[in-house]
DNA sequence: AGCGGATTTTT
DNA sequence: AAAATCCGC
């Protein structure tokens, strides 16, 4: 039995629970140094708003760990450095990390197993970020997938392995390599603090992550199928994203949650079924973000390489990153994700669809942005989904397929209640007109205190027309670009 | 190789 | 009511 091992935590494993690299390491190790290294050379780095979450999850984490009996380790640098130090400082001869299908990470643990086989140290990789490992799902011709249904059949024959229990108790050196203080890592702003709206949302780490998915069970599985649409209920959405983001909560583990309930309520079944299967376009994202590193630069479709994007005017793309384009449902899903990180799916397609079809502008833009301002933002799931709304993914939307934001709103947020929370300036206007201001007779305006162009901005652009544009656009593509 | 089938819809 | 698409078997 090796007396010590190294445990490297990584940005998407920050839990105790089925977490195989940890259990493994406390089964198999006298003791445990459990070391989270921050390594900025990445490739893809971190957005601003999941850097607030992984501080937060970062200090959650080491509480349990220490409450656990072996305290987190903090660095800084170039992990195989870094790693390397911490071997000499510890004497560890085995090293324990839960696999990062990120893109960046991977040929980054690549350099680990070679480093760890040159020096005759023990690697050893464990899943646990995701139900399956990307690269075991194939088709029947060994290929990887690139339509979601027979995907996702696959998966469900397979089956994802049961979850893995809570390690007992963890022992950890008497001699404790040295730690930076969480704030060294420079996870939080150093300037204006933006962090309220996100704070006053979220609560992160694993704890909060269970006791989220309780309440998820109790107040909206049952209505799951029907209340996901629409963003002003408070429980239509499970609103774990960010937690599944930072491995604060194990797919695994939730899914065989949701199957228990199905098989004991048959009352939650179908809402249970359906949350398993969100999980697994989660599952269809990582799928294809490791058959394809390029996914966050590069369309999936090669007639969308000479796509003829509009470059984006700067003052119209910052009308729609802060929420003033003018139609409602969109400035209330920009300003929902600028207040509070995140924003409510069926809006995020609505807001998406509307930059890359209404505003003909390159979906990266969009996707640089979600990146940047998403507590969830996940290098599989965000540009696989931009490339989904934009035409140019796997089993995408069809072309033609132009979301109209005013429809969109008057049937999923008829009553106007989530425009309202967070496009206050329309509060006043009755939920006949709120969804499209401007066409408001002038008395209703008055009453509501609303005048078009003044407290709340015209719409951006005519409909008929960025339509028009957008169907020529997408008819014209070159079927043999690329 | 032909057919069944398909999250998020449109006018 | 129609479907301008195209994968997977």
């Amino acid at each position: 039995m090796p007396a010590t091992a190294l445990y490297l935590v990584t940005a998407q494993s920050l839990r105790l629970d089925d977490n195989p690299a940890l259990s493994a390491a406390a089964r198999e190790a006298a003791h445990i140094v459990p070391a989270y290294i921050h390594d900025d050379s990445r490739p893809r780095r971190l957005g601003g708003a999941a850097k607030w979450w992984l501080h937060h999850a970062l200090a959650d984490h080491a509480r349990d760990l220490a409450r656990a009996g072996a305290p987190l380790v903090l660095r800084q640098g170039r992990l195989l450095e870094e790693v390397e130090k911490l071997v000499a400082e510890t004497g560890a001869r085995t090293l324990y990390l839960q696999h990062d299908p990120t893109p960046g990470m991977q040929a980054m643990e690549d350099a680990l197993h070679r480093w760890a086989e040159e020096n005759g140290i023990v690697c050893r990789r464990f899943g646990g970020h995701l139900l399956f490992d990307p690269v075991e799902i194939r088709t029947g011709t060994g290929r990887p997938y690139s339509v979601f249904t027979p995907f996702w059949r696959a998966c469900l024959e397979l089956g994802p392995r049961a979850p893995i229990p809570t390690p007992e108790k963890l022992s950890a050196p008497n001699d404790m390599p040295a730690t930076l203080p969480l704030e060294a890592l420079g996870l939080l702003p150093k300037g204006v603090d933006w962090t309220g709206g996100i704070a006053a949302t979220w609560e992160p780490g694993e704890a909060a992550a269970h006791k989220r998915l309780d309440h998820f069970i109790e107040a909206g599985l049952k209505g799951y199928g029907h209340d996901r649409d629409y963003p002003a209920l408070e429980d239509g959405t499970t609103a774990l994203s960010p937690y599944l983001r930072f491995g604060n909560i194990s797919p695994r583990r939730l899914f065989a949650r949701l199957a228990d309930i199905a098989a004991m309520e048959p009352a939650l079944a179908q809402g249970a079924a359906h949350v398993q299967r969100e999980l697994g376009w989660r599952e269809f994202c990582w799928h294809l973000a490791v058959a394809r590193p390029d996914l966050a630069t590069r369309p999936i479709r090669d007639d969308f390489t000479t796509f003829p994007w509009q470059e984006p005017d700067t003052s119209d793309l910052k009308r729609w990153q802060t929420g003033q384009t003018g139609f409602p449902i969109i400035d209330a899903g920009m300003r929902q994700l600028w207040q509070t990180g995140w924003m409510h799916n069926r809006v995020r397609m609505i807001v998406a669809s509307f930059l890359a079809k209404d505003m003909l502008t390159d979906w990266r833009h969009g996707e640089a942005w979600f990146w940047d301002t998403l507590v969830d933002a996940d290098a599989a799931s965000n540009p696989a989904n931009w490339q989904w709304v934009a035409g140019c993914g796997a089993d995408a939307a069809p072309f033609f397929r132009i979301f109209n934001p005013t429809l969109q709103s008057a049937k999923f947020d008829g009553a106007g209640n989530y425009i309202r929370r967070f496009v206050p300036e329309l509060a006043a206007l009755p939920d006949a007109h709120i969804h499209e201001p401007h066409k408001a007779p002038s008395a209703v305006l008055r009453m509501a205190g609303v005048t078009p162009g003044i407290t709340y901005p015209l719409p951006m652009l005519d409909r008929t027309m960025a339509r028009e544009r957008a169907l020529a656009a997408y008819q014209a593509r070159d079927p043999l670009a690329g």
